[in-house]
DNA sequence: AAGCTGTTTTGATACATATCAAAAGATAAT
DNA sequence: ATTATCTTTTGATATGTATCAAAACAGCTT
């Protein structure tokens, strides 16, 4: 693995993580809550710029994220990199190390980030004994397979001021969802790695920005966005304003 | 249900079925496949342009597709469509829907078709009891996470002529692994739904199939392609040969 | 504080693909 | 057979984004 961590282990249950709701099925009684922490190994830190996994690295385990922030990306041959998406807090990553027994992409932590071990025979076992947390985890990978439909409809079908637009809504309703703000983002990623999550250069990227910013809907300073007129970036993403 | 079928429905059993070996877990002994058929509770016939479920529609079973070929696509709110893959005989339909209860896309036979319907529910309880099948059914979701991701790959880093040539391999690969020709195929989509597939025009679909044509790499004829020269089309997908 | 490094912004230009338009070809209906 | 409809091909042009280049800016290091 290429886990880089301190050497730090500490098990921790999931029973008292004040991100459960995120991760973990939320009608769990106590009591099986207890068994359910089983499912946790470890925990590992990873330290930004480091990867948690690397494409090709034999697969062993799904992480939560505890806290930090990630990005996965694949790469082609000739090594354009592709960023896959970005996770938070309460995220699942390494689903694509599944179906061949090894990692298909890499993880890369943005920020300083702990995340929760949970290796993979634990949450098939446990998967058997509760038909909750096995909903669970199918509940998880078929999100997974949903959102990366809606990536190919934003990348196949919207024009680069659209996809930005479309990024930032996602982004600050996943953050404001873990308590932070509803209108201000502190973005834990560069302008190249939005623009290869979205399908643009990084150029493209940053006028995308600007033009917002000079419309008055955002307010750009490097990393901090502050959302200025939500209604605006939703019209731009869905012009017509149906649904 | 969209269901749009005929009223037949033979329940037949997956341990005589020819395409066992794709769509179930092979390692599987004849007792235990004896017990997996009750995955399976009905067949059910889609004829050529309708659809076996559609978005928004309550999820209830996989489909296992027997014969025949599909297409999945999500739309915006405009009406764009982007096709989020074409299925053939062995694969699964459906697993969108697992996250919400309810399908996220369209499925649409572009063929007549025949598949094997699964209640999610004996799946999930089957799974519970058989480890193996456990396994598949997460190996089998990975599988369409990791194929997503190498389509973003593709929509977002690759110029048209190598989406094209990258989108024929990939076909031709799969109809061979079911015993079609490894250098022929009969095209089941519009030039128009390849370029929702790959997130381009069908004018430029068709301009690219016309190079290739007049480059001596295929052989184009309506929806016949014959596929003459296989390393160029590696090579365009693959301009370095490493890998 | 000064210098270095990497990121972001902005401008000018090039290019790939979209768009618009029309012809050619296939398929189905009468 | 003939017409109508849909799909595909091809051409001319427009346009959005990439590319190339340089300046502005922020974050580190010494």
């Amino acid at each position: 693995m290429t886990i880089a961590t301190t050497p730090e282990t500490i098990k921790v249950a999931c029973s008292s993580c004040n991100l459960r709701e995120l991760c973990m099925p939320i009608s769990f009684g106590t009591d099986d809550m207890k068994r359910l922490d089983e499912v946790v190994a470890t925990r590992h830190h990873v330290k930004q710029g480091e990867l948690l996994f690397r494409d090709g690295e034999p697969f062993k385990s799904l992480f939560a994220i505890r806290t930090g922030f990630f990005k996965t990306s694949v790469s082609t041959p000739e090594g354009h990199e592709q960023v896959t998406g970005f996770q938070m807090a309460g995220e699942i990553i390494g689903l694509d190390g599944i179906v061949n027994d090894q990692h298909s992409c890499n993880a890369m932590a943005l920020e300083d980030a702990e995340v929760c071990v949970m290796p993979f025979a634990n949450v098939e076992e446990l998967s058997r004994e509760f038909p909750v947390l096995q909903r669970h985890v199918h509940k998880i990978m078929s999100r997974e397979i949903v959102r990366e439909n809606s990536m190919m409809l934003l990348i196949g079908n919207m024009r680069s001021e659209e996809r930005l637009a479309a990024f930032l809504l996602n982004l600050v309703q996943r953050l404001h969802a873990r308590g932070f703000s509803q209108s201000e983002i502190v973005l834990r990623m560069s302008r190249e790695e939005i623009g290869s999550y979205l399908g643009m250069k990084l150029e493209t990227v940053s006028r995308a920005f600007s033009k917002f910013s000079d419309e008055g809907i955002i307010e750009v300073k490097q990393r901090y966005v502050g959302i200025l007129n939500a209604p605006a970036l939703k019209k731009i993403v869905n012009p017509t304003g149906c649904v």
